[in-house]
DNA sequence: CCCACTTTGAGAAATCGTGCACAAGCGCGG
DNA sequence: CCGCGCTTGTGCACGATTTCTCAAAGTGGG
């Protein structure tokens, strides 16, 4: 078998993007897209879909465009979507049990199987069709229903502790949303979602908008700069 | 004045991993840091730091390190902490609920002032302190308010629609929870947070790891490659 | 006061990612 | 069967980011 393609990190990140534009294309029947319009919907530029795409073969027809469908089903494969996904939400405070309901997970592939606290006042606790676990079961949790992903989803004191079990546990990768930075041993895969951090670096770039805003605000008209991306 | 520095995207986007490393170091009664420990606290490694914060001023001192609350005070003031940045969430379901009662922004520097929907069945629902507002009404709430950036934890269906009344009442910085992508005008900064996008690029490296599943899972031990970042 | 040691700041090289530009390939009409 | 128009795939140059390396600068001991 062929050695495995290398695909960069950055085109990694992007092949969910274009996976979801397909998928509304799909819908709409729509028998090829061309790289401008799947640009487009992506929002990035063309030659950037091109040049991904690239990555995971010739799928394209020059003239024509990319099939809907079939490229729809190549980066399935490639994202791992073609089968369920189980994850373990640890931690059922505000944001686990808002994750724990979130229908929108978009296009499916990942299941919820359990969740686990470390609270003992909220085990046995039914959220949707789940009851929450204990923190020390993970083990066979994890192990009994085959799961890899793991979210971490408590307070940021509790987050490394938390990932460490995961990972003894089996999980090898993990979505972080707690505040605080966690380490992971290599070969485990670590991802991170964190809401402070995200507003700060609007607050950055907004705070450069305002000339002179010497604490009450909107000084003048915002300039047009700054772009982020 | 001189002319404003030009900070890297990639730089801005680790200024609040130091922060918020600083404010932990500077609980515990230490005086300076070193790159080296800023590093570690931060995951990064130190050269990164150091070419960092050299893009900020000469702030560390030669044979020392930095001095913590100093440089604590110059990150804030960068990225626009030394004042309260007034927040608006639009989309007050699962999400937005949780959001909305989430204690951990960690850093201060954010407040929620006001929460919106569309659903008029939900108007006037009490959220902790806040009431939900109509969405027809935040030409009002953002001007009299004097909001500067916008949530949005809609549906991905309606995510398009409230970035652009947000943007027409007047936020220059959204922060898109909603799946899908969404289109901002020049000045406008947005940045997004996506379950589904991160979940998929954790699936595509955990896919590489089992060499060999068909089907089941599982078929050896995890193989010690692909690092997430 | 000088020396040994530590740590920053920044030049330079290496790597990674982006976007342009265009040749190659494909479908269609004549 | 040929030529035209369209769109992909990719070589290449450029810009951004990371990493290496080391001189410069500060500290503390003798």
């Amino acid at each position: 078998m062929a050695e495995v393609r290398r695909i960069p990190e950055a085109t990694v990140a992007r092949l969910p993007l274009y996976y979801r534009a397909l998928l509304e294309t799909s819908d709409q029947q729509v028998g090829t897209v061309s790289s401008e319009r799947l640009a487009e919907l992506a929002g990035v530029n063309a030659a950037k879909v091109r040049k991904d795409l690239s990555y995971l073969g010739s799928y394209g027809t020059r003239g024509v465009g990319y099939d809907v469908d079939f490229l729809l089903h190549q980066i399935s494969r490639e994202l791992g979507l073609t089968h369920d996904w189980p994850v373990v939400i640890v931690g059922v405070g505000n944001l686990g049990h808002a994750l724990a309901n979130y229908r929108g997970f978009g296009a499916r592939g990942f299941r919820i199987v359990a969740l686990v606290d470390a609270d003992p006042g909220k085990i046995g606790q039914r959220v949707g069709e789940l009851e929450v676990e204990a923190l020390d079961d993970l083990p066979r949790i994890v192990g009994d229903r085959e799961i890899a992903i793991g979210i971490v989803a408590t307070p940021a004191a509790a987050a490394q502790e938390v990932a460490d079990r995961l990972v003894d546990a089996g999980i090898t990768s993990i979505l972080n949303f707690a505040p605080t930075v966690v380490a992971v041993p290599p070969g485990v895969s670590l991802r991170k979602v964190d809401l402070a951090t995200e507003l700060q670096i609007l607050s950055f770039y907004q705070q450069r908008k305002v000339p002179a805003a010497d604490g009450n605000g909107r000084a003048a008209a915002a300039s047009p700069r700054a772009r982020v991306r």
